[in-house]
DNA sequence: CTCGTTGCAAAGGATTTGCACAAGT
DNA sequence: ACTTGTGCAAATCCTTTGCAACGAG
């Protein structure tokens, strides 16, 4: 298990942008790191459970300043999975985002997936797809049954 | 050019399921099917222009309860691009939204681009994606080459 | 000490909902 | 007539912003 990107990227990120070390960043990124899939509002929802005796949570406007910052530092990322609800992972291990709009489900998948549709459009268009970013919607198995039987 | 589905759907439809066809229904579908990747709000504007001497406009409120039964009828999709941004177009002409997440571009592109990451999906996890709901985000040729001379 | 950060509360924007009236069948 | 659909206005939800106090460097 390395230990090269344990914690320090973030104070090192920070001070190269001249921007300060405080302990709700330390806090946000750590939530997104452990809830998969954290929305603003859970992200929130755990600092508030985790704040001991010191009553350390974060406001959730600082929430959301702060996954800004993390965003722009390049430590976490967001995608969009349906309304409103936007989703933040660590930057660490991409993966594309496979939502099931029936049930809401969200699973994740290899990236190659998209390795060749991205190939081609960024031969034909010249754009290049953000794989971390994208966000298959569909249906998944369970809901799919559950479809069918019915009718 | 096939008169089969030119505008018969929506009124066979709705009887199919017990709903009524109203004007507002009738221009909502058509509004959503000439603007191209038609906001909720851009829609409500299209109707408000055209709304002629009769004043026939259609409430903010009823177009959104609109679009959710032409969807539920599957007559129109919608996609989520990005923050607060859901998209409708019509059913008839499935595409790929392509989003450029620096400019906002949107532009369409051929659904077989994922006919192969769909295939694996389905095979690996059961999951079927829906590619008329899928939007992928990154980057279009003009904002690279303006990112590039930038740094 | 200086300037970035935070918390709080209020402002905004987008979507939804309750209800009485109008309209489709 | 009966029941669904619509407009209007109020209610929500999510996110952003202004500002004074706080804390990191």
């Amino acid at each position: 298990m390395g230990t090269e990107h344990g914690a320090a990227p973030l104070a090192e990120r920070l001070r190269a942008h001249g921007l300060r070390l405080t302990a709700q960043r330390q806090r946000v990124l750590e939530a997104v790191g452990a809830l998969e899939h954290a929305t603003p509002e859970a992200i929130g929802a755990r600092l508030r459970e985790q704040a001991g005796p010191g009553g350390a949570a974060a406001d959730t406007s600082t929430v959301y300043r702060t996954l800004e910052v993390l965003e722009r530092l390049g430590l976490v990322w967001h995608t969009h999975l349906g309304k409103g609800a936007p989703v933040y992972h660590a930057a660490e291990h991409p993966h594309l985002h496979v939502v099931c709009s029936s049930c809401g489900e969200i699973s994740s998948a290899d990236p190659d997936l998209l390795a060749g549709a991205a190939e081609r459009l960024a031969a034909e268009l010249g754009f290049t797809v953000d794989v971390g970013h994208v966000a298959l919607s569909g249906t998944c198995r369970a809901c799919r049954e559950r479809a069918q039987e019915k009718s």
